[in-house]
DNA sequence: GGTATTTTGTAGTGGCTGATACAAAAATAA
DNA sequence: TTATTTTTGTATCAGCCACTACAAAATACC
């Protein structure tokens, strides 16, 4: 399982072919759709498992800070350096993942599980300022896919937390 | 041309084939090569194209405005403009095909022209903010970025547009 | 009008895709 | 030890991919 999530978030779903699967896994096809019952039920599987407990923790993020404006700029900081941790430059599977439209069935999984973190923001900001809510999560969402995207295009550590930094100032001056 | 511009556009690379673009331009496959060369080939030539001449004129953009908080800042929101523009979400062509690796020679020609239009910014912001114009060029192609992605995600003209001018005030404030 | 040249249409190339039919082997049960 | 069930291996399925060989039709040239 941690094989395959491997494979997907590094490679995306469509350019992991049951080859590479199957090899990495050591198994054979047959054995594959024994367990897994398909390629597209098993990446609906690892999506939801990176979902569940990846390594940017929202609520934990976000909860630790009173003011709103410090929440968001520390979980865009997390993000930032969560991707340039990975030296291969994988980006955030969800973000990616809802993005690249493949069969429809999973870029609709995708995009629930991502609209589920949007709502994490949103309801976070809306505590304090429920009128700013949508458009800072929007915000947010934008900015969590641009630098999910660019880290997965070659950019670099500084490069990501200093976008992040900028984006965090952002809010801040859009909240005062 | 126009044709197989729209297709890439729409659906990316990878996911326009061989029989849709024959179909959509309303020739053969021996035709096709004969014109084209190959599928590839075809790609770089709208590529190019799209980059020499899309609908997001940044040179002009950038010159309208004195201070460079200003003309990123009308960078932006011009880009949301436009790529929510079209109801269908199609993004930057540029962005989406430097993120999707595909065959590695597209992947390369597609980052070249980005890095081209992340110069362009820099020189720009490098005028009057030597010392910020590489972080603050990263942070605008972070930005488009997101837009992009976000807009062929499905994301709405309010929530990009409202974005692009929080990322604005990220500029300004970071420039302050 | 007759000939050479280019364009087009048909059909098919090998190779890869995700997914299986079937049998051999291993593990379990009696 | 024998019988039953489960797992595994081999070999393959039909379908799509980008791409092309070859011949028929249309055009240009003299």
């Amino acid at each position: 399982m941690d094989t395959a999530q491997t494979l997907f978030h590094r490679h995306g779903y469509d350019a992991v072919s049951m080859a590479m699967l199957t090899e990495a896994l050591g198994i054979n096809p047959p054995s594959f759709y024994a367990a897994f019952g398909s390629k597209a039920a098993l990446f609906e599987q690892v999506l939801s498992r990176y979902a569940a407990d990846n390594d940017l923790p929202m609520e934990q993020i976000l909860s630790a800070h009173a003011r709103v404006a410090d929440g968001l700029g520390a979980l865009l900081g997390a993000a930032a350096e969560l991707y340039a941790r990975d030296a291969e430059g994988i980006g955030c599977m969800l973000m990616e993942a809802a993005r690249d439209a493949g069969e429809s069935r999973l870029c609709e999984t995708a995009r629930r599980l991502r609209a589920e973190s949007r709502q994490v923001v949103r309801d976070y900001v809306a505590t304090q300022h429920p009128d700013q809510a949508d458009m800072l999560a929007d915000f947010t969402i934008i900015t969590l896919t641009g630098l999910s995207s660019s880290a997965r295009g070659g950019m670099g550590h500084p490069a990501l937390v200093h976008a992040a930094r900028i984006a965090a100032k952002g809010i801040t001056a859009e909240l005062k």
